[in-house]
RNA sequence: GGCUCAGUAGCUCAGCGGUAGAGCAGGGGACUCAUAAGCCCUUGGUCGUGUGUUCGAAUCACACCUGAGCCA
């Protein structure tokens, strides 16, 4: 039903994080990672919608707001605030911040439940079981644990219930899911992730409850007012709802006229199934195609231990953020770990990684280069153009090509990758400076050879940079504006048109002549605090 | 219980049939443009265990051990 997506249009979303508690470590992750990509598809010059937000209805925030003597609302309001704020300080450049809250988004819900419901998808039957309201799930009595608790909240007991449900019929599509993950086997990544929701419907696809009596927090069934819509079922119609333009009718049609299909929606691995599995569902039963890409990423452990509040080992993201900036987290978790797998977070690596690579590698190349530049160039970059650096420099020839694995890596959600490859030049670079030291040229008169060792550095620091931006855009800018470039890369409207990729993904592109800024240390050395670890 | 993934230098990982690599951390050296940074050299490993296949296995097979995860 909805035509074909413009090329050079990209979206992808975070979950919408349930507003039940203050955003945790995790929630960060998965958003810096989702904001390095849409920065990355910017800078490629795509058009992005970068949704994120918060899922606010169901029991657990009911009874949270209750237990703070809070209306609902309210307290969706201030968690919701902490999640903005967190991602003020992350430096997150989302487009859409969706609340499951929204006016127009209950109007999606009720046309998608319409939908389904006219499709027969949708039946009401009796649903007894034991259910975690923390889960918001039933749950079988074999996985209660300690007489009656649940095994993921094992503070919580289950409460048992017997009442009317409608269910979605998902056992319908067991084989349109097969074919689909069939002829798309990079729907679901990484590769693991798949296999587990291969092995989950193997085993033959259960209809599921889509609403709850006696709940008032929430969108009421549009056939049957005494029911509410289960929160899954309208969670994930909030990355819908974002679709819409602010001036839109908040009609199916309108929201998915411009940016559906979705490309990836970035997730942790514990709400795999509903991504995987419920949505395409939900979606098929609607008349909607599916995304593209379902990304599981892993879990964070904290000096290898996993963080949980009972062990009291939580990192607390604002924390970290205060104490070392958003493009030091960023980078420490993109560069560090795989993309997919779990990784950890260890106060003393984080110090150790930062400063090899940020401040001793990249920051002091800068300033080194920046101060020869002024001592044996005049302070601006030498009169040359890249063409007049032979096609057997070592920096060109790592520089040649670059810009292609870097994107490679982006593309594939690897960062690690795509670090890795900027690094290598980045080591390159300084190598080549001992190489030639160009301090004994200088002395020696040999100024053309000067030359053209500071203009290939300055080209390789630029295009590092450059590359790097998605990752740590103010550092990049910082980096930028020394070299002289009037960009900031936390700006997309300053460098859409100025810097064009086609131009700046290339090594020698350094402008000749390009007056230079002053060299100040663009990344301070961190150092381990003695008290108070994170 | 069934299934998936992982187990390689102190740490994080790459290698996935030809008898071990990178980065960080540790040690030493030469240099000076630089954020005591960078460069060069270097200490670290019977590649979880065992059996098998093979001329040859970290790399394939089987079993086992440990850890993580999935089984509504």
């Amino acid at each position: 039903m909805e035509k074909n997506k413009p090329e050079h249009y990209f979206c992808l979303t975070t979950p919408l994080y349930y507003v039940n508690d203050v955003p945790h470590i995790g929630s960060a992750y998965t958003t810096m990672a989702a904001d390095a990509i849409a920065r990355f598809k910017r800078l490629e010059g795509n058009n992005v919608l970068f949704i994120t937000g918060t899922d606010e209805h169901g029991q657990k925030i009911q009874r949270t707001a209750e237990e703070k003597g809070l209306s609902p609302q309210t307290q969706c309001d201030k968690v919701a605030a902490s999640f903005d704020q967190l991602w003020q300080q992350l430096n997150i450049q989302y487009d859409r911040f969706s609340r499951t809250t929204a006016k127009r988004h209950e109007a999606i819900v009720k046309e998608f439940f319409q939908r389904v419901w006219d499709n027969g998808d949708i039946y009401l039957a009796q649903k007894q079981g034991w259910y975690c309201v923390s889960c918001e799930e039933f749950k079988e009595k074999r996985e209660l644990v300690n007489d009656g608790y649940c095994p993921i909240h094992i503070n919580k007991k289950a409460e048992w219930r017997d009442e009317e449900n409608y269910f979605f019929r998902l056992s319908n599509y067991q084989s349109q899911l097969e074919t689909l993950y069939e002829n798309h086997p990079e729907f679901i990544q990484p590769e693991t992730r798949r296999n587990e929701v291969l092995n989950f419907i193997q085993q033959g696809l259960q209809d599921f409850s889509i609403s709850r009596v006696n709940l008032d927090w929430g969108i009421e069934v549009p056939t049957d007012p005494k029911h509410t819509i289960y929160v899954w079922f309208d969670a994930l119609l909030g990355y819908v709802t974002a679709l819409l333009d602010p001036e839109d009718e908040p009609t199916l049609k309108n929201a998915l006229a411009k940016w559906w299909p979705m490309d990836i929606h970035l997730i942790g691995k514990d709400i795999l199934r509903f991504h995987a599995v419920y949505w395409p569902a939900m979606l098929m039963s609607a008349g909607i195609s599916p995304p593209k890409q379902v990304f599981g990423h892993g879990f964070l452990t904290k000096d290898g231990q996993k963080m949980g509040k009972s062990l009291g080992n939580t990192l607390d993201p604002a924390a970290l953020l205060d104490r070392y900036g958003a493009d030091a987290v960023r980078y420490y978790f993109l560069r560090e770990i795989e993309f997919g797998q779990d990784g950890d977070f260890n106060e003393t690596r984080f110090v150790n990684v930062l400063n090899a690579d940020l401040a001793n590698d990249l920051g002091n190349l800068l300033n080194r280069t920046l101060k020869m530049a002024k001592k044996y160039c005049n302070n601006q970059a030498p009169n040359l153009k890249g063409e007049d650096i032979p096609s057997d420099h070592p920096l060109k020839q790592i520089g040649r090509g670059l810009s292609d694995r870097v994107a490679f890596a982006y593309n594939n959600l690897n960062f690690r990758q795509a670090c890795s490859e900027i690094s290598h030049l980045i080591a390159n670079t300084n190598k080549y400076i001992d190489e030639q030291a160009p301090w004994s040229l200088y002395k020696q008169g040999e100024q053309q050879k000067v030359e053209q060792v500071i203009y290939s550095i300055l080209a390789s620091i630029r295009l590092s940079a450059y590359l790097l931006s998605p990752i740590t855009p103010t550092l990049s800018s910082r980096i930028y504006q020394q070299l002289g470039f009037a960009i900031d890369f936390n700006q997309p409207s300053s460098f859409n048109d100025k810097i064009p990729f086609q131009v700046h993904q290339c090594w020698g592109i350094f402008p000749a002549q390009q007056p230079l800024g002053e060299a100040k240390p663009v990344f301070l050395r961190l150092e381990v605090p003695a008290e108070n670890p994170l």
